[in-house]
Formats: C-alpha cells, structure tokens, sequence
DNA sequence: AATCCTTGCAACCGCGTTATA
DNA sequence: CTATAACGCGGTTGCAAGGAT
C-alpha cells in the first residue's frame, strides 16, 4: 500500500526532458514496448524515474497524440462533458480521440474555466453564479441559455435522486430475495449500500439515461431554445426537485448521490459509446421509447414536464445541436 | 531597454487502486 | 490473507515566453 519508492532515488534526473532523453525513450519502446515503467529507464539508457517516463510517454512522446489548438467541437465536448462528470479527466480523455487527460485538465483551467467565469457560470457547478439570470450580458438569449445550462445541472440532480430511489428499490428487492451480493468497496462511506449486481447497476442506468432523454425530448410548440423543462422556471423546477428531496430523506440521497458518483456503474456512463456529444440525448428510437417510459417521474417527485414523447427524434436532434451550438457561440 | 506581471503548459507529487509475491 | 510494488489519476508547481509598464 505504500506509495512507490522510485523518484526518491538519488542521482536520478528531474525537470524538462532534452531531445537526446525523448530520443531514447522514444527509440526502446518504439523497438521493445514500455513493458514495466520501472524496470525501462535502466534498459533504455535513462537517468530517470519510470514514472516520470511513463508520463513522458503518455504525455508528449506517443505517436498517436494530436497537439495545438483545440476545434471548436472538442471545446464543446470539454464543456458537456465536464458538466457529466466534473474534474475526471482521464473520461473525459477518453472521448477525445489523441488528447491526453493532461491536456484536456490544462485547458480547461487555462481557458474554458476563465470563459465560463466571464460569462457568469460557476464552472464547477456548471450553473449561473448569481440568481440573476442573463445578468452576464443583460441579452435575454443569453438568459435562456443559462437557464439551460442550470437545468441540465439540475437534471443531473434529479437523476441521482431517481437514481438512488431505483438502487434502494433494487436493493430492497434485493436484500429480501438474496443475500449474496457482490457489491463493490467503497472506502469513502461504509455506510452507502450499493446496488448489489451488474444487471442492477444497468437498471440503474438506463433510468439516469432515460431521465436526460426525457428532459431533452423538445416540445414542438415552443422555439428552439426551449426544453420541456422550460416550461417551469429555474426556481420552481429547483424548488420541485429539493421538495422531492425532501420527502425522501435528503440526507440519504444525498450520500447515494455521491456514492454513485465514484461507483462502477456511473463509470459506465462515462464509458458510453457515445460518436457525438451533441447527440447523447437523442438515442435509437427503440430505446428511446423505453427510456421515455422509464423516466415517467417518480411518485415523490412533482410533475416537472419531461414533455411529450411524440416529437421526433430527428427534431429533437436539430433542437438540441442547436441549444449546444447557442452555448457554444456564447462561450467562444 | 529593463523590469515586472501574466499566461500556458510540462512535469512533479502524493494518494488511491490494482496486481502480485 | 497480508504486505508491498507498481500503476494511474488529479492537483499543484515551476519555469519559459510573451505582454505590459
């Protein structure tokens, strides 16, 4: 369990790398593979640890990285993603072809943070700072947008509460009927039971995706900026959500919510096969059907409008590239 | 031209997790 | 089963380059 020994060494190098150092590394994996980090800097020639090797590699050396400027459609997957899954990343990397984690944590805090911040949203919560919506720039285009940009936090909100209410109902149906659960270790909080087996995860999953189906399902009478969610303003659709909180003990959801966070099955979600972003929402209209029903509120929660499923879902798929695409314009 | 300040990014550090003896 | 080694990740630091004064 300890933490490795292997930069304590004394009279290995540290600091930049020197063209004649990348040349090394570069030429005995290129010829034997990187095998164990720790065992290469001895066989390749190199006064360095394996770990600072390693991250050279991943880093900078590896062929397949692509460097410079980040497109205008990597920095809107940044943004999306970032509102799923907050500082991870190495997930976020992994939907980013040939960027590195580094990379991608780099510009974030160099660039997309600073933006977001300019333009009033909290860029850890993905929400506006003040409650004056549209304050940023005073354009109520802009308002809407931000309004948006809330209600997809607060969509994620809603799904760990609907989430942890499907995981304690699996859990109750679970604990009655077995007792042998695999569930996985947590060492954060002993006292958060997970769901107990894979196909109860997937449950799980398929209703958190089909919470965001539902919200991003448009109403065809109203414009292109407008959800269903819209429907309901920011502070009654928030308002709803801590009621429903509320009424299903706000502390245990809360911690669910958190458990499920760190859990293999919200990994799941980041490993989605996902070839848009901007498309995540609209799924196959087969599954879409399934997860319209399955994000049917749940009885403690309000009605919040997840809107009528009748609209198609090529619209809903232009509707939601152009939301994205309205956010992308504010930001750059 | 010199100095200070800001920005961007490569690299390091420490921790949690996983693999293995 | 336990201890240790190794890996991988995210936060942080340090420095070079460019801009402002």
């Amino acid at each position: 369990m300890g933490r490795s020994p292997c930069c304590d060494k004394v009279g290995l190098k540290k600091g930049p790398w020197t063209p004649e150092e990348d040349q090394k590394l570069l030429a005995y994996i290129e010829q034997h593979g990187h095998g164990s980090w720790r065992a290469l800097p001895a066989k390749a020639g190199l006064q360095r640890c394996g770990k600072s090797c390693r991250l050279r590699w991943i880093n900078y050396l590896r062929p397949d990285i692509k460097r410079g400027k980040f497109s205008l459609q990597e920095e809107q997957t940044i943004i999306q993603l970032h509102a799923l899954l907050g500082n991870r990343w190495s997930g976020i990397a992994a939907h980013l072809p040939k960027r590195t984690d580094n990379e991608i944590k780099n510009y974030w805090n160099t660039h997309l943070k600073k933006r977001l911040n300019k333009m009033g949203i909290d860029p850890v919560t993905h929400k506006p700072k003040t409650n004056a919506l549209g304050s940023a720039t005073g354009n109520p285009k802009d308002a809407a947008t931000l309004s948006h940009m809330a209600q997809w936090e607060s969509a994620r909100l809603e799904a760990e509460a609907r989430l942890v209410r499907e995981s304690k109902l699996v859990r109750f149906s679970s604990s009655s009927s077995s007792s042998s659960s695999s569930a996985p270790q947590h060492t954060s909080n002993p006292v958060m039971t997970p769901p107990a087996t894979r196909p109860q995860c997937l449950d799980v999953l398929k209703a958190w995706q089909g919470l965001v189906t539902g919200l991003f399902t448009f109403n065809n009478t109203t414009d292109n900026l407008q959800s269903p969610t819209s429907t309901l303003n920011f502070v009654e659709n928030t308002n709803t959500l801590a009621n429903g909180l509320i009424n299903d003990n706000s502390m245990e959801l809360h911690e669910m919510g958190a458990w499920f966070r760190q859990d293999s099955s919200y990994r799941a979600v980041e490993n989605m096969n996902m070839e848009d972003y901007s498309d995540m929402m609209v799924w196959e209209s087969g599954d879409h059907q399934q997860c319209s029903s399955m994000a049917a509120p749940a009885e403690n929660l309000n009605e919040t409008s997840y809107g009528s499923s009748s609209s198609s879902s090529s619209s809903s798929l232009e509707e939601n590239r152009n939301y994205w695409n309205n956010i992308l314009n504010l930001v750059s």
